[in-house]
DNA sequence: CGGGATGGGTTTGAATTCCCAACCGACCGG
DNA sequence: CCGGTCGGTTGGGAATTCAAACCCATCCCG
């Protein structure tokens, strides 16, 4: 899926070129709620086999997961998270936020996830500087590499 | 692109289902940089123009973006996000800290981005009631609806 | 030992999408 | 009138995806 011709150089559209193929977060989803079995995989994300096959060996190849015997003799394999894919966890609550609130109503959710805190999660990106949510409109822009250029005030 | 049989009902399917296709979240992008023409869209991202026809009319749809005429006579249009689609921003900030860090080496990057406090933005997932980062290991999932089954103590 | 189930895939052929290039209509500028 | 811009649409071939079937080694059961 890697955007043929991405003519900016953006952190965005290579991690999408990663991750960003059909079924790869939800398989990222699965491996870590821990159901890392290909079968598992095929039965809770609903992706034909073939697809899932050649998109784990993506996965695994970026680094993302790896591949674990959990059994020799008959060998089995288990697919987890690496560093770097527990590290897209929270890109997946935010996702899974924006999707509660904007796709769902915002009531009756499928399924919720709890802090260590002692609270139900409700994950908000922020500033790390300053704390602060992330908005919009406190954001601006600023083009270090040449394919760059940004028309309004708005910032992404 | 909507997952088509996906057996589990959650939120992060739901939203890719909206946002999850080729192009989409750098539409989104183009959007938020202010750069939502056809032109700039097509020469910002490199997507095909029908491609690119059919994702505006699908984000519009979902209510992500709106069309907006900036001139009449030639009719002339710009695609803003909506207050949806602004707050998909910071999931891409979170996409864009991953992708800086893990696909990028974590040097030269390509365009940062400011934020009103006054530092460069490094955004953080972080827990709204504790206001800690999110991690991995801090998480334990819930089903609230069938089809959920968890496997081991990890949690997405 | 035979017979079925399980796990982790690969193969096949049809259906769907994507991609590219060309085209179109409305307008403007010279 | 002629070229250029903008915002698309159209056509046809290339590439992906899909569903279902198949494969193969290994248990499990009797």
């Amino acid at each position: 899926m890697a955007v043929r011709k991405d003519p900016r150089p953006c952190s965005i559209a290579d991690a999408l070129a990663v991750v960003g193929e059909k079924y790869s977060l939800l398989v990222l989803r699965e491996a870590c709620l821990g159901n890392g079995r290909f079968d598992q995989l095929v039965r809770n994300i609903g992706a034909p086999r073939d697809i899932l096959a050649t998109r784990l060996r993506r996965l695994v190849d970026a680094g993302i997961l790896t591949k674990h015997a959990y059994s020799e003799r008959p060998p089995r394999f288990e697919y987890r998270p690496t560093e770097a894919g527990l590290e897209l966890e929270p890109v997946l609550m935010a996702l899974k936020d924006w999707g509660d609130r904007h796709v769902r109503g915002g009531a009756d959710l499928p399924m919720t996830v709890r802090h260590s805190c002692g609270s139900e999660l409700v994950p908000r990106v922020t500033c790390q500087a300053c704390g602060e949510p992330v908005r919009h409109e406190d954001l601006t822009a600023h083009a270090e590499a040449p394919g760059w250029t940004v028309a309004g005030p708005t910032a992404a």
